[in-house]
DNA sequence: CACCCTGCTATCCTGCAGGATACCGGTATC
DNA sequence: GATACCGGTATCCTGCAGGATAGCAGGGTG
């Protein structure tokens, strides 16, 4: 490899630390990608969404939901029904998402795989790699 | 659609969620996904790695490092030459890694475009949506 | 021997993500 | 008129991720 073909790599990679370094600052958190995965089979209600998130807070959903909408990932829509509906919906933009999600779910689930499996090996103390 | 299809496409996204929560969960924190990103060239020294990621304290970067290590992402290679030289690199686990950080990577780049063309609608005002 | 590089460790500090708990105004169900 | 569901807010609290700064042992370089 000439020297040319080495700096040319590295600052691809420089170039490519930097992209993942603004991926996780845009979908930084606990909530936000299990939110719109939450939301990719359909609108949800907020009590939906917490059920589906099964332990996040409402102080905390709704402060995900008001910058996940911010950003331009979701649609807050009120309908005047009576009593008063409200839903979360995915909006276009979030569309972009989608192979992270999936890769990020895919990864999860044989990660998860792989963790048992290790954890079989060495059984029977537990691993703690698998979160709470 | 039927009820138990909707039930099913429900459970469905629940393990995806979990899978999500659980990936979110092992790759968390700011620098894991970079320095793997980093090292996947080649393996680096740890000087070399604290001026990829350009900001990384030496404190934050020996943690992760020996986070990753622990669970299974690196490998530290120690060699005996005078002074010793100290490595790391990826392992073959972390190639299950690969379609996470490129589709992350590949977002934050489309991202980044997005967020200035929306800045150059809204401007001269700044967005503060790109990380410091 | 003065000074730089490497590969860290030690100490100390701080913000804020995330949580716990409680409550509110409105509706409708019994 | 009590109780329950909805869509949140208001307050208060806490840990710990991540950083700032300093320093050290071991060697190399002039």
């Amino acid at each position: 490899m000439t020297n040319e073909q080495t700096r040319l790599s590295k600052e691809n990679c420089l170039k490519r630390i930097a992209a993942v370094r603004d991926a996780l600052y845009a979908v930084s958190g606990k909530w936000k990608l299990p939110i719109v995965v939450a939301l990719s089979e359909g609108p949800l209600r907020f009590k939906e969404l917490q059920r589906a998130l099964e332990d996040v807070t409402p102080r905390v959903l709704s402060k995900e939901l008001k910058e996940l909408e911010l950003n331009g990932f979701i649609e807050r829509r009120e309908y005047d029904t009576s009593p008063a509906t409200v839903t979360y919906a995915l909006t276009p933009y979030s569309d972009t998402l989608k192979q992270v999600t999936k890769s990020l779910g895919d990864w999860g689930l044989q990660h998860r795989e792989y963790l048992m499996e290790k954890s079989r090996e060495l059984s029977p103390a537990q691993s703690d790699s698998l979160h709470p």
